[in-house]
DNA sequence: CACGGTCCGTACGCCGCCGCACGGAGTGAG
DNA sequence: CTCACTCCGTGCGGCGGCGTACGGACCGTG
């Protein structure tokens, strides 16, 4: 059914270290919406999602809030651990549920001890996940709501099987920290246009590639530039 | 006159690794405006700010730009170097004149194979420079140019000696990614609250506290993070 | 001292997004 | 089937920042 190779970061690392690590991992549903770690909390384990979506959520003291990244099946939540923080200032939130590997923080770091592979892999991700968050920080400054909401379903649908996806525009203008009815009304731009379908928290890209025109360029960037740090491995 | 030490990251090495490390920093002066690394450039060099300033500058296609961080003598230029993949996708470019201490990427990879000190010491502010670029994307989303200006300024300030600083309204608007004019309104208030007093390019702050409180909660957040993921050795 | 260039002040129209409010449509539970 | 609730559509006033334009003030240089 599901195995840690689906999430790229394991797949990466060689046959000993996969025999040596796997048997620690645990697999774990994330139903959505719960809550992996909280801004500030000492976090215990790092997780590898499988089929699940997570993102990375800043939260002001006055309750707005901003996604800074989006962690699916091609990176890992809980870098903190690594980096030797610890803690991180954000919340890490289930956006679409599913399955995941996680990893406790002790093994990790003895993992992480034997400089192998594995620290190698995560600290190029880390990397990717820093041009996501810049990106994310100019993208916010210069591109129109539209333009976000394309650049979003991209990233959503890249880390999905399918070109379905659960998610009301209330959550989707959490995400991208604008007015719901602003995502309402770019929504409905795009679905006149029959880039998407939705209704009632239900949205189907059908048109993926007028999407990514429609879209800034921002996606582009972030999606290559994670590839170059991280090529896929290719399925024999 | 200067030292290794005079930076954050060198003075926190124990003194066997400044030992072995410190004959090869080469000290250079680093004049305003010049480019450290340009995005896709392969970088040569890691840059331990002393007295200057580098701003990590995020240009789009369309020439629009904006500051996703910046490093003084609390961290280093170049993390790409040790994470692995060798370029990033923005410019670094020098926000105040002055000097630093740089090392080659061959001497760093061999330092960083020792998996001592300087690993740790890097990895702990690369999560300190990743909260700045969260913070940055959240306050570029919700943040008005009044409040940004003043975390701006505050940002400036902790990495010089002086309350003055040597910026054009220009320059900043680059940096904020705004118009030049909004950041001449809002310096205005600043001027006519009494906070900062300025005459073409020179910017001196009179009234820290009160920029403190006019600035959003960012600056804030990001210097306490800062202070606990690396806190400053008391000198003796 | 005059001149050219940089830097800053101001003004105007415009647009995108905000905040608020309300209503309708779809959905699930009883 | 009905009711309560969630989710989405729409409208309106307001504002903050944008683009543009122009002029004045302050230098540094010759």
């Amino acid at each position: 059914m599901h195995s840690p190779e689906h999430n790229h970061l394991l797949d990466a690392l060689p046959a000993a270290d996969q025999e040596r690590l796997f048997p620690h991992l645990k697999l774990v549903t994330l139903p959505l919406g719960s809550v992996l770690y909280e801004s500030g909390d000492t976090q215990r384990y790092i997780y590898f999602p499988v089929d699940s979506i997570v993102s990375l959520l800043y939260v002001l003291k006055d309750g707005a809030s901003a996604e800074i990244a989006v962690v699916g099946n091609d990176g890992a939540v809980g870098v903190a651990l690594f980096m030797g923080g610890m803690t991180m200032t954000n919340r890490a939130i289930v956006q679409s549920a599913g399955v995941a590997y996680r990893l406790t923080s002790k093994r990790l770091e003895q993992e992480f001890a034997r400089h192998g592979t594995l620290l190698h892999v995560l600290l190029r991700y880390t990397q990717a996940l820093i041009t996501q968050m810049a990106q994310t920080a100019v993208c916010n400054r210069h591109h129109s709501v539209d333009q976000q909401l394309c650049r979003w379903l991209l990233l959503a649908l890249d880390r999905l099987k399918s070109n379905k996806l659960i998610m009301t525009q209330e959550l989707i203008a959490n995400m991208l920290g604008v007015r719901r009815e602003g995502v309402t009304e770019a929504a409905g731009r795009l679905q006149r246009a029959g880039v998407i379908e939705y209704r009632r928290g239900k949205i189907t890209v059908v048109d993926r590639e007028r999407l990514q025109l429609m879209s800034c360029e921002c996606y582009e960037v972030v999606r290559d530039e994670t590839r170059r740090l991280l090529p896929e491995r290719p399925r024999e």
